[in-house]
DNA sequence: TATTTTTGTAATAAAACTGTAACAGTTTTG
DNA sequence: CAAAACTGTTACAGTTTTATTACAAAAATA
């Protein structure tokens, strides 16, 4: 599965082991360990989905979840809240202020995992889906393989990401720094103009002699998957 | 969002910290430093929403507020009121000046943002929406496309902001400063006259053979979008 | 470890966009 | 009606942004 998680869990130790077992199930994490960046960084980076402590230093896991149903911008980005009390008022007051899931500390990975994968498959199928198509581009998350006009095209890493990304929000305008939070992760420290080169390699790999440029250059904004 | 805020604040490191935040969220922001530029600036620019302390050198914000309120050009512009104290009967009298918002110093910037958009997307859905039209005009600000009578235009970057700014408040005629200041942006130096080629390239972009031009000319004053 | 693949950067080329000035045309004013 | 004030249009040089290429370093693979 490739999707964009975003934590905001102030206990390091929580953070590194899901953040590690995430990474190797193919989900591409970032962290916040307090709620002023992670309400800022979830905005940022529009993740397809978050973890969310319940206690949070500043601004509360409650806090920032309210925040960001009452937005229509937000609100589809499902939440799984995290807490150290098993109460079942409080699952109720979760579900209540619009968390979408509601775990207890300490928790399993396999059943965080679970949940997640079920709420990913349930809001975002773009994200869960083992294969996604976008006119006659397709890829297989599976084999890792892309395909156009049902032939394989070959795609390095990087290049792959990135239509990755792109294919979940077709048409959408990203911005470099969007895109480099989003392909390569946090605080990475790579040239936006970096982005440029993989970009032509990524048209290079999927355009077609004689047909129009799937990637569409936006001057000033960014770029997009398009036709 | 792209919205214009106008802030009225004599604490420097606020205007600094508000400035900065708004600005990466894409708001375009101006700014002033006692009460009776705040007014003058309000009035020549007319923001989309104003954020304003409680006290100020000269003329207070909250005599600003009533000012702007009993205007009917003024009094929809959305206001909120900054202040250090944090009394309840301040709020009540705040709401009772026709503030639209009260928050107290200090203010964590997701607070603000929070407050800031819902009374954007209540008073000025144009400026919150992804999508707005204008007659058979249609911006896309998500995929950053423009359309007329369906069909897609190609816009440049100036001219895309523009419109932008323009669809906001149709039939409301903006003078070249005024364009200058909200397009361009404060303290930038360009001919008002430039403004007219742009309105030109916009014209040529945007209107369709036979058809009224959709940018009005108001002589001695400026330009509108109007039909 | 040697080889291959991938990556990021910098340099340069190409393309798109911008602002200005000049002049033409139009409207208002005296 | 002539002069003045304002706007429209055009061309163009300068600037900014993007595309492309080559290459060295890093990473992965054999």
């Amino acid at each position: 599965m490739n999707a964009n998680i975003h934590i905001v869990e102030d206990e390091q130790s929580i953070v590194t082991l899901v953040e590690y077992n995430l990474s190797k199930e193919g989900f591409k994490v970032n962290s916040s360990t307090n709620g002023e960046n992670g309400f800022k960084a979830i905005k940022d980076t529009n993740p397809d989905l978050v973890l969310m402590d319940w206690m949070l230093p500043d601004l509360s896991g409650v806090e920032i979840c309210k925040l960001l149903k009452k937005n229509d911008k937000y609100k589809n980005i499902p939440i799984i809240m995290l807490t150290a009390k098993g109460e079942e008022e409080d699952k109720v007051k979760a579900l209540n202020i619009g968390a979408d899931d509601y775990i207890t500390k300490p928790f399993s990975f396999p059943e965080l995992l679970a949940r997640i994968k079920a709420l990913l498959r349930r809001s975002k199928p773009s994200v869960a889906e083992d294969i996604i198509s976008f006119g006659d581009l397709k890829i297989d998350r599976i084999t890792r393989k892309v395909y156009r006009a049902n032939k394989q095209i070959d795609l390095g890493p990087t290049e792959y990401n990135l239509l990755d990304f792109f294919i979940k929000n077709p048409k959408r305008v990203y911005s470099r720094e969007q895109l480099l939070t989003n392909v390569w992760g946090d605080n990475i420290n790579v040239e936006s103009r970096t982005v440029d080169v993989h970009i032509r390699r990524l048209r290079q790999a999927i355009n077609l002699e004689g047909t129009k440029d799937l990637i569409r250059t936006v001057r000033a904004a960014g770029y997009s998957l398009d036709n």
